[in-house]
DNA sequence: CGCAGCTGAGACATTCATGTCTCAAAATTT
DNA sequence: AAATTTTGAGACATGAATGTCTCAGCTGCG
C-alpha cells in the first residue's frame, strides 16, 4: 500500500532506523526491539510495519553492512595500483562503517541465508584477491596466507568499531590505528639501530 | 547434598561441560541449554543439577576463560625479560585457549558483573603493561598506544579461536600466524631490496 | 476547515526458552 | 544381591520477547 508512496522518503527512513539498529545491535545483538525502536525515535508498531519482524530487520542490516562494505572496496579501487596503497585505501574507506563490520562479524547467525553468505563470500574473495595480488607483487609477506590476512584484517575493523562504539579509541585515531598495526606490526623497525 | 561428596570428580565434571559448553557458545552464543547438555553428553535435567541455570553456566564459563587467561599470562611470564620474547611466549600460552578468549569477545553481557570486570581489568592491565614496557625498552612501537595494542591483540586471539573452530584456520599455524602478524604487521621487510 | 493516512500507546495472544518436577532405569556402593 | 544415588526422559508451569490488533491523536493535504 502505501510502502511505495514516497520511494524515496521510505527509502531514508528505513536506513535511519538501520543506522540506529546498528548503532545498539553491534554492542549488543540480543537486544530487545523496544530497546531499537526507541534508538530510532519511533514506536515499536512502527518498527514492525517497517520491517515484519526481528529476523527481517537483523537481516536487512546484515544486507546493509555488505552493501556498504562492497561500496567501499569500490571506492577504495582495491583492484587498481599498488597493494599496500590500495588496502590503505580500503583502510579509510572502510573504518567509517566500522560499526557495521562488527555486527556482521558478531552475527553468525546470519550466515545461515544462502544470499548473505554468497554476497559476503564475494567481498571476502575481493579482499583475499588483494592480498594475494599484494603477495605476487613482493609487498605482503608470503609466510602468511591470503585468507588469514583477509580474516584478520576484518576482525580487526571489527575490533575498531567496537572500540569506538565504546568510547575506547578515538575516532579519529582509528583509521591510522588499523592502518599502522595491520601492515606494520607491533614490532619497531629497527633498520637504523 | 551431593554436590560436595565427589569434589574432585565433580570438579572435573564440572570441567567437562564447561569446555563443550565453549566450543558450542564460541560459536553462537544464543545457543539453547539443549544443545549445550547434547554436547556435554548429558542431559538438559543434569546439566540444570550442576548449574542453577543459563546465567550461572555462562558466567562460569567467563570465570573459566578468565582463569586460563591469567594462567596463560602466568606461564608466559609476561613480566620477565625480553618485552618481545614475552609476546611471543603468551601467543604460545594463549593460543590453545582462544575459543575461550573468542567466547569471552562475543559475550558482553559479562561486563555487567562486576567480578568479572574486575578480573578482566586485572588481566588486561597486565597485557597493557606488556605494551607499555615493551615501548620503553624501544621494543614495541610508540606511535600506537599500549590500550589498543592491548586490544588489538585480544581481537586477534579471538579471532584466531573461531577460525580454528570452524577450520578455516589449521591449529598448528596458528601461533605463527598470530605472532607474525601481530608483530611484523603485513608488509614483507623491504631491508633488502 | 475537513478528510485521509500515518503514528504511538497500549492491550492481547502466541511462541519459545527456561526452570521445575516426577518417575523409572541405570549405576554405584555396601 | 540389596539399597542408595544419580541420571535421563518427559510433562508441566513460568516468564519474557515477539507478533497482532485496536483506537485515539497528530500530520499533511485538498
Amino acid at each position: 500500500m502505501s510502502q511505495l508512496r514516497y520511494p524515496g522518503l521510505m527509502a531514508t527512513d528505513r536506513d535511519s532506523v538501520l543506522e540506529a539498529a546498528v548503532g545498539i545491535l553491534s554492542r549488543r545483538p540480543t537486544a530487545h526491539l523496544d530497546e531499537i525502536a526507541r534508538a530510532a525515535g519511533i514506536s515499536r508498531a512502527t518498527l514492525h510495519r517497517i520491517f515484519p519482524g526481528r529476523e527481517a530487520l537483523i537481516l536487512e542490516v546484515g544486507a546493509l553492512g555488505l552493501r556498504r562494505f562492497s561500496a567501499a572496496l569500490d571506492t577504495a579501487r582495491v583492484e587498481e595500483g599498488n597493494a599496500e596503497a590500495a588496502l590503505r585505501r580500503l583502510v579509510d574507506a572502510v573504518v567509517p562503517d566500522a560499526a557495521l563490520c562488527a555486527f556482521l562479524a558478531g552475527e553468525n547467525q546470519l550466515y545461515d541465508h544462502e544470499e548473505i553468505n554468497d554476497l559476503w563470500e564475494l567481498q571476502d574473495a575481493r579482499v583475499r584477491a588483494l592480498f594475494l595480488r599484494g603477495q605476487q607483487e613482493g609487498v605482503f609477506r608470503i609466510e602468511l596466507s591470503a585468507a588469514w590476512l583477509s580474516e584478520a584484517f576484518f576482525d580487526l575493523v571489527a575490533g575498531i568499531g567496537c572500540a569506538v562504539q565504546e568510547g575506547r579509541l578515538a575516532p579519529r585515531e582509528s583509521a591510522f590505528s588499523l592502518a599502522e598495526l595491520f601492515l606494520g606490526g607491533a614490532l619497531r623497525r629497527s633498520d637504523t639501530p
